[in-house]
RNA sequence: GGGCGCGUAACUCAGCUGGUUAGAGUGCCUCCCUUACAAGGAGGAAGUCGCAAGUUCGAAUCUUGCCGUGCCCA
C-alpha cells in the first residue's frame, strides 16, 4: 500500500466533489473508453443516440434527467462488456438559432436582409463555432460518457446529404409535394410552422352577430364569428342541412355587408346547429375549418390579410391596418350601417406560436408538404406487434392516436437558417434533386426544410448514411431512445417512419418516456416566472453524483416535483461511501478483495449483496431509475454501514489477524461501488482508484453479476434476528431514559442466536448471563431477554410501558381473533395466509403472558 | 368535447397483478462529539390512504360515481 494514497484519505473527512470531477473527466477522456470502435453487431452491441439538443440552447433540468438516465445505461452496458456506444450531438434548431443571430445584428443596426443570404450564413456559422459547444460541456460536467470524438450536427455536410436525398425520395415516391394549402403562418417570424408548434390559448374576445341581407330582399340571415374582419373574404355562408329553420334558405344569396358582394347560403353537416345562431359563414382564406368546407363545396378562396399580419389591399377601405384594429374599425363600421347584432363577450382559444408567441394567422400559402400517411402504416405495426416498445406503455396509445389520424406535414420554412430544400425552379419546370440541375437558368428554392425533417433522421444520418458504414451495421438499430413525453410525435414517431423507411428497419428496440420534472410548485419550471433550477448549479453546489442520483430517484412513471432532498440524499450517499471506504481502506489488511466467510454476517452481507445485485440489474432492465437508485442507497447505508461494518469493527480492528474479514470488506465495497457507478461514477471512480493494487478504470470494470450461490437463508434469519433484537434493546433503554453509560443486565432466553450473543450484547450495550430473577420480559424473534434489576432506571417505568405495550398487543390479538373467528376467512383464503395469522396470534400471545 | 395521469405522515414521494402492525427521505421530539462520517449515529411521535357506494372472507390496492388537480388531443 503506497503512503501518499493512504494519506490523501486520512485528511479527507469528507468527500469534496469539487474536487475530484475535473481530475476524474480528465481520466475518462485520455482513457478513449467512452469511443467503442465500429464492429460487431448491432445486437450484441449497445448504443444509444442522444436526442439532439438545440445547439442555442443550454443544460436544463430534462437535459440533466435524461443525461442521467442514458448515461447509467450506457456505463452500465459497458461495464457488462458490451461495445457501448453514446452518438452525440445537437440539432441547429432553424428557428431558434436564426432569431439568436438576427437578434445580434439588430444590436449592430443592420438586418439579415441588409447583409444578404450568404453573409447571413456565413453569421450563424460563426455563432455556432462560438456557442455551440456549450451544452456539449454541460454534458461532460454532469459526467456523461458520450462518444465525444465524434460530436455530429443536423447541418454537417454529410448529414445535408442524407437530407437532400430523403427529400428527393419522398419526393419521387410522390409522398412530398407542393400545394397551396392552408398552413400556421406565424408573423412574428414570417414563416409557416408545422401543427406541433402551434399551441392553442384561451383569450377573452367576444362573439359578433353580423346580418347578411338576402338578396330578394326577404330580410336578413344573421351569422356568429369571434373574427369579424375576416368576413370580407367570406364566400359563403353554411348551415346544417338538417337545420329547419335555414332549409328555405339554402341556395339562396345574401350579400355581404360594406362588400356588398353576393354569397351562396350553402349546407354542409359540420356545422354546429347549437353554435351561435346555427349560421356559420365561411372564409376559406383564412379559417382551417372553412378552407376544408371550401374545397370541398369549391368556393373561392379570397384574401383579406397579408404575411405581414396587416389588411391587403383587397380589404378596401381597411388595407393596411393590422388585423385587431382593422377589427375595430370594421366593427363600427358594421354597427353604422346597422347590420351588426349582439356582441357578447366570449372566451375562446386562438392558435399560438410555439416559436413566437404570437397568434397564428392561418393562411392559404404555396408550401411543400409531405404526406405521412403511408409513412405511417408500417410504423404503427411496429408498435402493435411489439418491435418497438414505449415504456411506460401507455405512450405506446398516445403514439397509437395520433398516427392513426396523421396529417399532413408542412415541411418547408420561409427562413435562412436550415437544410435548403433541394428544388430548383425554370419557369414552369420544377426539378427536385440531390445535385443541381444541368443547364442555365435554374433558380433554387429560397426555403429550407423544417428542423425535425433533419432531425427524423438523426439515429442513422449520424452513423454515415447514405454510406454504408460499418457503424451502421455496429450500431444500428440502436437500443432505447430516451426522451420526454412532448417529443414523442415531434420526432420519435417521426424517427421511427425515416428509419423504416429508409433504412428497412426501426431506429430503437425502447423508446423510455421520462418524468417532467416540475418546479417545487408543481408547475413547469418557467424562466420567465423564474421557477426555473439550473442544474449546473446544482452540480456546483452538491456534485454530479449527487445531482444525478437526485434526478433519478425522483424520476417516476409520472411527473414529479424537483426535491432538493433527494439530491441532498445523493451527496449524503456519496460522502457515506467516502467514509465507510476510509474506514475500510485505512484498516484493511493487505489482501486480494475475494467474498470470504468466517462469521455469520460475512455470509449474510454477501447475501444482501447478491439480493441488491439482482434487484439493481432488474430494476435499470425495466427503467425504474428511482427504485434502483434508492435500493442501492438503503442497501449501502443500512445494511453495510449501519449493521455490516459495526458488526465486523472488532474483528478489523484486530490487526495482524484481520486478513478474512479484510479480503470481504474489500469484496463487498468494490462491488458495490461498480454496482453504483453507473449512477454515481465520479465518486465510486475516485474511491475505486485508492483501492489497493493495480487497477484500471472503473468505468471499465465489469458490472457485478447475480450468483444464487450467495444467498443464504440462515444467515439472513440470524442476522435479521440480531437486528431485530438490537434495536428492541436500544429502544427499550431509550423508552425508559437509561442513560447510555449505564449498564443493563439480562438473561437470552430463546433460540436462533447461535454465534451472535457476542454481537447481540455488544451492541445492544447489553451484560448477557446470569440467572437472577427477572422483572421484565423484552420480546425478540425466537423468544425474550429476561432484564434484570438495575438502578439505572425506575422500576415503576417498566410497569407503565408494560401496561401501554399489553394494551397494544390485546387489540392485535383481537383483530387477529377476528379473521381467524370468521369460517369465511379460514375457508377461503390461501393456507399461507391462514397459517401466518395464527403463527401471529401465537406470537402474541406469548408476549403477552411474558408480560 | 375526447383521452391520459395524479390525490397516501407537516413536505416530496414509494406501495396499488387484493392478504405482515401502510413505508422512505426531509422536517419535528429525545438522547449521543462511541477512534469512517455531527452534512454523523441511536430511538421516537406522526397517516379515518380525496369522498361515497359496490365486488370480496378480506380493499390504499379492483369497479362505478363524485370532488379536487395536472397534462395531451380536438
Amino acid at each position: 500500500m503506497s503512503t501518499p494514497r493512504l494519506e490523501s484519505l486520512e485528511q479527507r473527512t469528507r468527500y469534496e466533489p469539487s474536487e475530484v470531477e475535473q481530475r476524474i473527466l480528465d481520466k475518462w477522456l485520455e482513457s478513449g473508453i467512452f469511443h467503442p470502435e465500429d464492429e460487431g453487431d448491432a445486437q450484441d452491441n449497445y448504443s444509444i443516440v442522444i436526442p439532439p439538443p438545440n445547439v442555442t440552447g443550454a443544460l436544463h433540468m430534462g437535459h440533466a434527467l435524461n443525461g442521467s438516465i442514458q448515461d447509467t445505461l450506457i456505463r452500465r452496458a459497458r461495464m457488462q462488456g458490451r461495445r457501448a456506444k453514446w452518438v452525440l450531438g445537437t440539432d441547429h434548431a432553424g428557428i431558434a438559432t436564426q432569431a439568436q443571430v438576427e437578434k445580434l445584428l439588430a444590436k449592430e443596426g443592420t438586418t439579415r436582409h441588409e447583409i444578404g443570404r450568404e453573409a447571413f450564413e456565413a453569421r450563424v456559422w460563426e455563432w455556432r463555432e462560438q456557442y455551440g459547444a456549450t451544452i456539449v460541456g454541460q454534458f461532460k460536467r454532469l459526467g456523461a460518457s458520450c462518444d465525444y470524438s465524434e460530436e455530429h450536427f443536423t447541418m454537417d455536410e454529410g448529414y445535408a446529404k442524407a437530407v437532400a436525398k430523403v427529400f428527393t425520395a419522398l419526393y419521387e415516391k410522390g409522398y412530398i409535394y407542393r400545394d397551396n394549402y392552408m398552413v400556421n403562418w406565424d408573423p412574428g417570424i414570417g414563416s409557416a410552422i408545422s401543427d406541433l408548434e402551434v399551441e392553442d390559448k384561451e383569450v377573452e374576445g367576444a362573439m359578433y352577430d353580423i346580418h347578411y341581407p338576402f338578396e330578394d330582399g326577404s330580410g336578413a340571415l344573421t351569422v356568429s364569428t369571434t373574427r369579424p374582419e375576416t368576413m370580407l373574404a367570406d364566400t359563403a355562408v353554411a348551415v346544417n342541412p338538417n337545420d329547419e329553420r335555414f332549409k328555405d334558405h339554402v341556395g339562396k344569396n345574401v350579400i355581404l355587408p360594406i362588400v356588398g358582394r353576393p354569397i351562396p347560403v350553402i349546407a354542409d353537416e359540420h356545422v354546429d346547429l347549437e353554435f351561435g345562431t346555427g349560421a356559420l359563414k365561411i372564409t376559406p382564406g383564412h379559417d382551417p375549418n372553412d378552407f376544408e368546407i371550401g374545397r370541398k363545396h369549391g368556393l373561392e378562396e379570397l384574401t383579406v390579410i397579408g404575411f405581414d399580419g396587416k389588411m391587403t389591399e383587397d380589404a378596401g377601405e381597411f388595407a393596411g391596418l393590422k388585423v385587431l384594429d382593422a377589427r375595430e374599425a370594421l366593427v363600427d363600421k358594421l354597427r353604422e350601417l346597422g347590420a351588426l347584432g349582439e356582441v357578447r363577450p366570449h372566451t375562446h382559444v386562438v392558435p399560438h406560436s410555439h416559436r413566437s408567441g404570437e397568434r397564428i394567422e392561418p393562411l392559404i400559402s404555396l408550401q411543400w408538404f409531405c404526406d405521412m400517411s403511408k409513412l405511417a402504416e408500417p410504423a404503427i405495426e411496429v408498435v402493435k406487434d411489439g418491435r418497438v416498445k414505449f415504456v411506460p406503455d401507455r405512450w405506446g396509445r398516445v403514439y397509437m392516436n395520433w398516427m392513426e389520424e396523421i396529417r399532413p406535414w408542412c415541411v418547408s420554412r420561409q427562413l435562412w437558417w436550415g437544410h435548403r430544400l433541394p428544388v430548383w425552379y425554370r419557369g414552369e419546370e420544377i426539378y427536385v434533386g440531390e445535385t443541381e440541375p444541368e443547364g442555365d437558368g435554374w433558380t433554387r428554392d429560397e426555403d429550407v426544410l423544417d428542423t425535425w425533417f433533419s432531425s427524423a433522421l438523426w439515429p442513422f444520418a449520424t452513423m454515415g448514411w447514405p454510406e454504408e458504414t460499418a457503424q451502421q451495421k455496429a450500431f444500428y438499430p440502436t437500443n432505447v431512445l430516451s426522451t420526454a413525453r412532448d417529443i414523442i410525435f415531434l420526432w420519435v414517431a417521426r424517427m421511427i417512419m425515416m428509419g423504416l423507411e429508409f433504412k428497412g428497419d426501426i431506429p430503437f428496440d425502447d423508446v423510455y418516456i421520462h418524468s417532467v420534472i416540475q418546479a417545487p410548485d408543481g408547475r413547469r419550471m418557467s424562466k420567465s416566472l423564474g421557477t426555473g433550477i439550473d442544474p449546473l448549479e446544482q452540480i456546483d453546489e452538491f456534485g454530479a453524483d449527487a445531482t444525478r442520483f437526485g434526478l433519478l430517484a425522483m424520476s417516476s412513471a409520472q411527473d414529479v416535483r424537483y426535491s432538493i432532498e433527494k439530491v441532498k440524499q445523493g451527496s449524503d450517499l456519496a460522502n457515506k461511501l467516502w467514509n465507510a471506504s476510509r474506514l475500510i481502506l485505512l484498516k484493511a489488511a493487505d489482501v486480494a478483495p475475494a467474498p470470504t466467510v468466517e462469521a455469520p454476517e460475512d455470509a449474510w452481507i454477501l447475501s444482501r449483496l447478491e439480493h441488491a445485485i439482482n434487484e439493481t440489474n432488474r430494476l435499470i432492465d425495466e427503467y425504474d431509475f428511482s427504485h434502483a437508485a434508492l435500493g442501492l442507497y438503503d442497501f449501502f447505508f443500512s445494511d453495510f454501514c449501519d449493521w455490516y461494518l459495526e458488526l465486523v469493527k472488532p474483528r478489523l480492528w484486530n490487526e495482524g489477524d484481520n486478513d478474512t474479514v479484510s479480503a470481504n470488506l474489500l469484496y463487498v465495497l468494490e462491488q458495490t461501488l461498480a454496482l453504483l457507478h453507473p449512477m454515481m461514477p465520479f465518486a465510486t471512480e475516485e474511491i475505486w482508484s485508492l483501492m489497493p493494487g493495480e487497477r484500471g478504470l472503473l468505468a471499465g470494470a465489469p458490472y457485478p453479476q447475480s450468483d444464487h450461490g450467495r444467498v443464504n437463508k440462515d444467515a439472513e434469519l440470524r442476522i435479521g434476528n440480531l437486528i431485530e433484537a438490537v434495536t428492541a434493546l436500544r429502544r427499550y433503554r431509550d423508552e425508559l431514559g437509561v442513560a447510555p453509560s449505564a449498564g443493563l443486565r439480562g438473561r437470552l432466553a430463546g433460540t436462533g442466536y447461535d454465534g451472535v450473543e457476542e454481537q447481540l450484547a455488544r451492541l445492544g450495550r447489553i451484560e448477557l448471563g446470569g440467572e437472577e430473577e427477572s422483572i421484565a420480559s423484552l420480546a425478540i424473534p425466537g423468544g425474550s431477554i429476561e432484564m434484570f434489576t438495575s438502578d439505572a432506571f425506575d422500576p415503576a417505568e417498566i410497569e407503565a410501558k408494560k401496561l401501554a405495550r399489553a394494551k397494544e398487543l390485546e387489540a392485535e390479538i383481537a383483530r387477529v381473533n377476528g379473521k381467524l373467528g370468521n369460517d369465511q376467512f379460514v375457508a377461503k383464503a390461501p393456507a399461507a395466509v391462514v397459517d401466518a395469522e395464527r403463527e401471529k396470534l401465537a406470537r402474541f400471545e406469548a408476549e403477552l403472558a411474558a408480560l
